[in-house]
DNA sequence: ATACCATGTATCAAAACGATATATCAATTT
DNA sequence: AAATTGATATATCGTTTTGATACATGGTAT
């Protein structure tokens, strides 16, 4: 039961749409995706190696602008083990929040150091909803545009549960410190 | 830096109400935990015997009532790390959706193969939904209690993210199906 | 009787994290 | 002109976690 790679399929899908060195897909993973996934290079350069040689993507030394570096491309195998784990329709969601950890434990300390946790998570999450709208924004104009929809959808996501999260914090926050009318 | 193990912080959350054995420990977090976070005997395990080892918790055999089992239980030590953990606000909060890797990247297959990822999300979300509100109901009769507010905040966090989940999936659906008006 | 399942402890390979090391290039500062 | 800073770029290492497996016992239903 071969253990499959997830950050393999993350980097087969940046790849599906252009070359990209390890450096590249980082990036890439830091910046949209990091809403729902994430990935460090002590995963993916040991992957792209991995997956080089089972032939999955191709490595070419490119010199030529500026300095060295290592571009990868995707091949026929690469896109069909990407298909391939694209048609399985089941999915693994999983979720560590550390805030709601705390919380669970919270009667361990007073109820100030409580709130205090959510909020920070509340600050957090107002920041990430602000940018996450930035994104649907200028998302919602080019909307027509092939393949742009699946990008939209994953941001309508974030804002979704973020507004979720928000609502949440406020109730939370009145029941702790006693608000109840 | 030692790299905290966040598992040390879910059994010492555990063991602050009681002691508990490793196998029950296991069975907590698959519990009303595995909402919000995870953890495999893999990690329990050896992470016992590391806190035993540090003077976190204390362990003793028990054969009395049926089969030899290991009962844990927390020292002042640990209660002092579970404490300190609590009372730093800071949190990672992190999220792994492949559903939503399988949406991002769903521009290389065709669209009934990412309507039905999200319809098998969407089922998914609406049977542990059902779940989190009988836990609601029951909860909300012994809200008094003392502690029974944390537990109850973490399953309305679940509720109003799970709510908003079922929002975004008609809304995806709809769009990936074409029926813009 | 025996089959089955929950209980219970433990380990292992593989995967991922997070930090660190090293080096080059471009832009800015001094 | 020289020095500094920050982005680019690859790589590895120890630690943590996962997910699977192994093994054995106790209770219960057939």
């Amino acid at each position: 039961m071969a253990n499959e790679r997830k950050i393999d399929m993350v980097i087969l899908g940046l790849l599906s749409h252009e070359p990209l060195t390890g450096y590249d897909i980082k990036k890439r993973i830091d910046g949209a995706i990091r809403f729902f996934w994430k990935g460090s290079f002590g995963s993916i350069y040991p992957a792209l190696n991995a997956m080089e040689k089972d032939g999955l993507v191709t490595k070419e030394n490119s010199s030529e602008s500026g300095r060295e570096k290592i571009v990868y491309a995707i091949t026929p195998s690469g896109t069909a083990a990407l298909t391939a784990w694209l048609k399985d329709s089941q999915a693994k969601n999983e979720l560590k929040y550390e805030t709601l950890l705390k919380l669970f434990f919270g009667g361990a300390v007073d109820k100030q150091a409580t709130v205090h946790t959510i909020e920070m998570f509340e600050q957090n999450v107002r920041q990430e909803l602000e940018l996450l709208k930035r994104y649907e924004q200028n998302l919602s104009r080019v909307l027509e545009q092939q393949d742009h929809v699946y990008y939209y959808l994953t941001v309508t996501f974030g804002i979704e549960t973020y507004e979720g999260y928000l609502r949440w914090c406020e109730k939370a926050k009145g029941m702790l410190l006693g608000n109840s009318p």
